[in-house]
RNA sequence: GGAGCGGUGGCAGAGCGGACGAAUGCACCGGUCUUGAAAACCGACGACCUGUCACAGGGUCCGGGGGUUCGAAUCCCCCCCGCUCCGCCA
């Protein structure tokens, strides 16, 4: 959500970020109307009631003196401004019900650095290590293909438990899933606290993070509860501090969290059906930041760099690309994307993206800090926190890289040298 | 799921129709004292909306939502959450 004295003080300026998104603005100008008139209502109605207020009191004062007709006239006086006063309420509740619905719709502006762009098209690639054609024919294999002759990925049996899109690991290619989980955990928790957040959230928590009211097609809804299955960790973490207010000194705040993840995939039906490209439940290790504005930018580089590094140490091939103006989530300040290049089905995969959410998040959520007190300013008021969010892994892409960059000329799958602590000795997958 | 009790400021905890944004203690902040610190003392000290160049001023908030009343933290109704006991249970 958008600040609303920003977009009051200066609406030209958001409009012209927004525009950058390629989206209408005219949304704007409506909540400007809005605004205005909700602040007119407001201060009619305040005025009204600081009357009644003082009349209230009069009629105490009154009533003590025994003038029980001027008491009875104050009463009267009162009761027709407790009509005018209702009203003037009702009116404001409307218009202000109004207002958050446009506001919970409205985009994040755009970080002026980001790139211009139309679509995914036109994100620039910002690095890469590797070489996309310095594979063998062995590795040129699909992982659906390795996965099913090894007997670690059995698809069939998902769909019959389930349905389509649903994956399931079986012997070393279980415990290499979750080899991927306890890697990321432990590359990150010399800085983050480890969390196991519920998986299931309600309405208020999914709606914070910016997945409703808009996208509430593309998440599993538990309608009997009136809960969500959460299609990321991040839904969770960042609520854990809403509606409080943060001592300067506890930020950042840094949580990473295992969760499985759930995801309709509305959108992406008949999409990258094969395997382990995309399923509607998957495992995820994501970190999360609550930080200062001031800290925001270096905290972004930070979960990057992690982001990266722990896919280096996997030795993949990779690149991370820029998300432009066209392509940015709607929550989104700025962001990155990691992608891992997979031989076997010469594809490259989004395995992390790391977002920096300004107070778009934190407002939703009403998570404010009080900043250090300094000499000019004992007292400072409360500030929104930034959020920064990044999957530290994502497992199924990272899994079906693996097995096709680590896969032999016997058909067998070589474990990296990084997972092996996890796999319970398992050195080669298939041997 | 059933029964009982309870939800008040950062924390603890009074108040139970009018002078209550709310006693008191602790914490926090500023100051006095001190070589420095502690202690002591003095003062300030909630959030949000509105308003102002900035002050001032006005309003809302005592778990949430309705209601009664001239007036609600206080009375009534519904809901949510917590605790204790019972039931069920990995």
């Amino acid at each position: 959500m958008l600040d609303i004295r920003a977009i009051r003080s200066d609406p030209e300026a958001v409009k012209a970020s927004l525009a950058r998104r390629g989206i209408d603005t005219s949304d704007i100008d409506a909540v400007v109307a809005l605004d205005a008139r909700r602040r007119d209502l407001v201060t009619t109605r305040d005025a009204v009631r600081a009357e009644i207020k003082t009349l209230s009191k009069q009629v105490g004062r009154l009533r003590g003196t025994g003038d029980e007709s001027a008491a009875e006239a104050s009463m009267a006086r009162s009761r027709a401004l407790g009509a005018e006063a209702d009203a003037l309420e009702a009116a404001e509740t409307a218009v202000a019900a109004e207002l958050d619905a446009l506001l919970l719709g409205i985009p994040n502006v755009i970080h002026a650095d980001a790139p211009d762009g139309i679509s995914d098209a036109d994100n620039p690639v910002v690095e890469m290590v590797g070489d996309i054609d310095g594979f063998a024919d062995h590795q040129r294999v699909p992982h659906w293909e390795t996965g099913a002759a090894l007997g670690i990925l059995d698809t069939e049996r998902a769909t019959k438990i389930t349905g389509s899109m649903f994956v399931m690991l079986r012997g070393a290619g279980a415990t290499l899933s979750r080899a991927l989980c306890q890697l990321a955990l432990d590359r990150n928790a010399d800085a983050f606290e480890e969390i196991r957040p519920p998986s299931l959230v309600s309405t208020a928590t999914l709606t914070a993070s910016g997945q409703l009211p808009k996208f509430a097609d593309d998440a599993y809804a538990v309608e009997r509860d009136d809960l969500w299955c959460i299609p990321t960790a991040e839904v969770p973490l960042t609520s854990i501090a809403a509606g409080e207010i943060l001592d300067s000194a506890e930020l950042p705040m840094r949580f990473m969290a295992y969760s499985p993840c759930y995801r309709r995939e509305a959108g992406a039906a008949g999409r990258d059906t094969r395997g382990m490209l995309r399923a509607h439940e998957f495992d995820k290790v994501e970190i999360l930041s609550l930080a200062t504005p001031e800290q925001a930018p270096a905290m972004l580089d930070e979960l990057v760099h992690r982001a990266e590094a722990t896919i280096a140490t996997l030795g993949l091939t990779y690149r991370i690309i820029e998300i432009c103006s066209g392509d940015l989530g709607q929550s989104h300040h700025r962001s990155f994307d990691i992608e891992v290049y997979a031989p076997g089905c010469d594809m490259w995969l989004e395995v992390s993206s790391v977002s920096w959410f300004s107070d778009y998040q934190a407002r939703r959520a009403n998570i404010r800090y009080r900043p250090a007190p300094s000499a000019d300013d004992p007292r400072p008021a409360t500030r929104m926190v930034h959020t920064l969010n990044g999957s530290a892994l994502a497992v199924p892409r990272v899994w079906a890289a693996i097995v096709e960059t680590y896969r032999n000329p016997d058909g067998t799958v070589t474990v990296p040298e990084v997972l092996r602590p996890y796999m319970r000795g398992i050195t080669v997958i298939g041997a």
